[in-house]
DNA sequence: CGATATCCGTTTAAACGGATATCGGTGCCTTAAT
């Protein structure tokens, strides 16, 4: 049997249409797997050329390709890169707020006529029924959805329309579909196949351990201490460099600060008028600004190679998000330096930021609300009198305890043998209660990662699943010597990403092991960090069954 | 949860503590008024 020969048609595309004299590394398997009409999972620094794994197979199959992506800015940056080379094959269009219906229109015209190969468009253009119809009707051959990590991170409260992406996929004729992504856990992973309905999707994950990525993490007992290290490191360090914070204020009073002292300073966050995010964005881009003050929301987009440091004056709500961020900086493969400065207080903001729960009243009535039929966001919002996020939050657990579902045309409806009003409020309060355990714990395992005394890279890949056989030399503990580690390290009782069940917490997946810790994330109570002696003396783990993924 | 702002009552009157209130991230989208 002779397979199709993917190689020479994919570098001939990069060639011709792209300008790329050859594919890098990480993107060929995709590549092929889209060509094969397979769904698949990519997770690939940013950088490393995720977009070309869905532009370049877009070429060559039938019909549209549709980006879904979190960002308008992010789009842009994208459809002036396509729409440079002046070629229809590559030609992007977009649909959203920021296009008048006449423009809306002519978009798809373009895609419909063919002068036109992708469209970028967002979760909440898809959530209107006719729009959805009107892409469906395009007949796409692709989907991607870029920055799919957002599904999980956004989905759950913040932006809903992203949980009802596997539906909108299904209406649009459910051609392959290509998820990509720059971080994900492997219960992030989980998430992003159950929530997109991927089928058998290829996963390839590639890149997790930086080498010219020094970490460095210093417990601050208080502010002028973490001022103190905080301004050694950029005199120690080239430029540019960027500093996460937690909040507006502390991003603009540290920028003044900053400046004040003689640096090269500015400062970011979601509360700047569009214009001036811009501005300062492109700023740092074209090396205008040293260092770059700001919020989580100078992140995905930034597309610089020449970042020479990441200091972070907060504790990251997670690993997760502490990855994403320091991976932004040394993709030139030059040498860079991550710093965690962090206090015990820091964690205050995270809990509050993962803090509130639903109202088990409103809970009931939008239950009940949903049993009169198939209703549209708009009428329920009308009926139930509850504002948009939190519709959207709610719809969300009801959905995962049964106790509503999207059905045609986005409408939410009941689904059959659904649990009375007021039995799905009482579940749908479990079930936050449950979700925001994992998020909390994530934070826990951020403290982890921060209070290490052995490799910290072999703490951070094990949280994503991967096992660093021997510690990496490129953080600060292992630039002082790590502690004596146990003897020989310790025995490996259950392999890593088997199923385990402990008596108290219920049934997990084993992450990895560090010297003679283990960690285990249970579905209930989220991460947990676990002494192997104590875990085999008491027996605190049943023996593993089938491996999960 | 914790940092900061504001208020209040005290006490050799211009500040000082303590109590109390407020606020905190990420971005689509729409619509009304310039």
């Amino acid at each position: 049997m002779k397979l199709p020969v993917y190689g020479p048609r994919l570098r001939r595309v990069a060639r011709q249409q792209f300008g790329w004299p050859s594919l890098r590394p990480g993107q060929f398997k995709p590549m092929r797997a889209v060509l094969r009409r397979k769904d698949a999972l990519v997770v690939l620094p940013t950088g490393a050329g995720k977009s070309a794994i869905y532009q370049i197979p877009a070429v060559l199959l039938p019909g549209p390709t549709v980006v879904i992506s979190p960002l308008l800015a992010l789009q842009q940056d994208q459809i002036a890169a396509l729409n440079e080379r002046n070629d229809p094959k590559i030609r992007a269009v977009r649909v959203s707020s920021a296009e008048t219906p006449h423009q809306q229109r002519e978009a798809i015209k373009e895609i419909r006529e063919g002068r036109a190969e992708f469209l970028f468009i967002t979760p909440e253009q898809l959530s209107d029924p006719e729009r959805l119809a009107e892409v469906r009707s395009l007949k796409p051959g692709l989907i991607a959805i870029d920055e799919a990590h957002c599904i999980s991170a956004w989905g759950h409260d913040f932006r809903p329309d992203f949980l009802a992406l596997g539906e909108m996929i299904k209406e649009m004729g459910r051609p392959p579909v290509l998820a990509l992504t720059a971080t994900a856990s492997p219960p992030v992973r989980d998430d992003i196949i159950e929530r997109l309905g991927l089928r058998k999707p290829e996963i390839h994950v590639s890149g997790l351990d930086r080498r010219n990525l020094f970490l460095e993490v210093a417990y601050c007992p208080d502010e002028d201490y973490r001022w103190r290290r905080l301004t050694q490191l950029i005199e120690a360090a080239p430029r540019p460099g960027i500093i996460y914070v937690a909040t507006r204020r502390a991003a603009e009073e540290l920028s003044d600060r900053l400046s004040k002292s003689g640096y090269h300073a500015t400062y970011y966050h979601g509360g700047m008028a569009g214009g001036m995010r811009e501005e300062r964005h492109e700023a740092f881009s074209a090396d205008k600004v040293d260092i770059m003050v700001a919020t989580s929301a100078f992140g995905m987009g930034i597309d610089k190679a020449n970042i020479r440091w990441v200091a972070h004056v907060a504790l990251p709500d997670s690993p997760d998000s502490y990855f994403q961020e320091i991976g932004r900086s040394g993709r030139d493969g030059e040498q860079a330096h991550a710093m965690l400065l962090w206090r015990a207080e820091d964690e205050a903001i995270q809990r509050f930021f993962s803090g509130g729960s639903p109202d088990e009243v409103e809970l009931r009535e939008l239950a009940a609300a949903l049993r009169s039929g198939p209703l549209t966001k708009t009428a329920l919002k009308e009926k139930t009198g509850l504002g948009p996020r939190k519709l959207g939050s709610y719809l969300g657990l009801l959905e995962q305890v049964g106790a509503a579902t999207a059905g045609a045309g986005n409408k939410m409806t009941v689904p059959l043998f659904a649990p009375l009003p007021a039995a799905a409020a009482t579940a749908a309060i479990k079930e936050y209660e449950r979700q925001q355990v994992v998020t909390r714990s994530r934070t826990d395992m951020m403290r982890g990662f921060a209070q290490a005394e052995g490799c910290r890279s072999q703490v951070l890949l094990a949280y994503f699943g991967e096992a660093l056989k021997k510690p990496c030399g490129h953080c600060d503990n292992c630039a002082n010597g790590l502690p004596t580690p146990s003897a020989k390290p310790a025995d490996e009782p259950f392999a890593v990403h088997s199923t385990v069940r402990h008596g108290e917490w219920g049934p997990g997946t084993v992450m990895g092991y560090e010297d003679d810790r283990m960690t285990v994330l249970f579905d209930e109570v989220g991460y947990k960090t676990l002494s192997v002696p104590v875990v085999m003396a008491n027996k605190l783990l049943s023996p593993p069954t089938k491996p999960r993924r």
